[in-house]
DNA sequence: GTCTATAGTAAGATAGAC
DNA sequence: GTCTATCTTACTATAGAC
């Protein structure tokens, strides 16, 4: 009888290893990219044999999937962690573009992530709908509560907070993702006042 | 003397292989990314031997360059044609956006071309640069132009350029490029009035 | 210049020992 | 459950015939 028959110390062993896979998976697909990795750099990455990891997951295409699932509602309440409508929609605005800017900026992983996900949503178009429906999706609809305020006099707030996320999103696309920092040098600050400018538009 | 002397008959059939060859790496560039692109699948799209695509680029990365950077300034070309400035601003925003975003909508190549570009600048990211400086500066730079029209009385046209640009690309990259038109469902209409309504300030 | 054939390597996935 | 060793396939790149 070696069998253990307590689920205790089998689950925590299985999410060790679940956990210590994700890992080396994480690091190995966002830096080179779903064809560009391989499942054996991904078990040494995660400390671990091949066929553990096949064991925990169905194949190279499975264990893919299931990360970056899991990065999307990770990113998701990183960027825009629900905020507090305190103070005037303008200085409201300003804090989340600067925050949200300075975390994507700051952030080595979010930046692969981005690659990866875009790179790969021709070859998995489900995942990238995943990825809008669990990232952009909230965002945009927090950023169109904010614009809704009346003081602000917006007629379409839905379509004004795409332009709004678009700016901010694109800004980073081409500074960080596409390195064009040196190419089209520009300060964040520059863009989120001209942001700010635009949608509290000086009715003096 | 079964040697040809005429430069003539040479060269063009060079050219002619290479140009085969460079839209055969295109299409499987274009589908499958580089990693998951291999040099038999290139050959074959291009109707060539595997030897003669070595015999007419280094390897693999020299040809996947070459065909980025002939991209590049393909697709600069394309989306903004230099616009006559006849009209009023508003009018030739209206105009610019809905062409730029009706030549992305339905230009599936340059929609494959933005999740290679942006998918492979971890791997390559002199080429990102390249491609900014091709595509991306250009064109914030004529919108800036636009922009700084006096009647639209813009504190920071090239903030707001990259603010217009951002808005409009994002918006294709989470329509067309991550499969969201169903998750997030918007018509381009909405998205460029809203943005002519914030850049033409109704100051009335 | 272009082809066929092949060398050499690395990939995804699994069998069998413990 | 986890490992080592291995099967099979596909890849990059080149040599040699024509």
């Amino acid at each position: 009888m070696v069998r253990i028959k307590s689920d205790e110390v089998d689950r925590d062993n299985s999410v060790d290893k679940v956990e210590q896979i994700l890992q080396g998976a994480m690091q190995e697909f966002l830096q080179n990219g779903y064809a560009g990795t391989s499942m054996d750099r991904v078990a040494v990455a995660a400390g671990v044999s091949k066929a553990t990891v096949y064991s925990h997951f169905q194949d190279k295409e499975g264990l893919f999937k299931v990360l970056l699932e899991q990065l999307a509602s990770k990113k998701n309440n990183s960027i825009f962690g629900t905020e507090p409508i305190g103070k005037e929609p303008a200085a409201v605005l300003h804090h989340l573009g600067t925050k949200a800017l300075d975390l994507m900026n700051s952030d080595q992983e979010h930046t692969a992530f981005m690659r990866v996900l875009i790179g790969e949503s021709g070859r998995f178009p489900e995942l990238a709908q995943i990825c809008v429906r669990a990232m952009i999706k909230p965002v945009a609809e927090t950023l169109t509560q904010y614009l809704a305020a009346p003081e602000l006099n917006i007629p379409d707030p839905e379509a004004t907070a795409r332009i709004l996320l678009g700016a901010l999103v694109h800004f980073h696309i081409t500074q960080d993702v596409m390195h064009g920092r040196d190419i089209i040098p520009m300060e964040s600050d520059r863009l989120i006042d001209a942001l700010i400018h635009l949608i509290t538009k000086r009715a003096d």
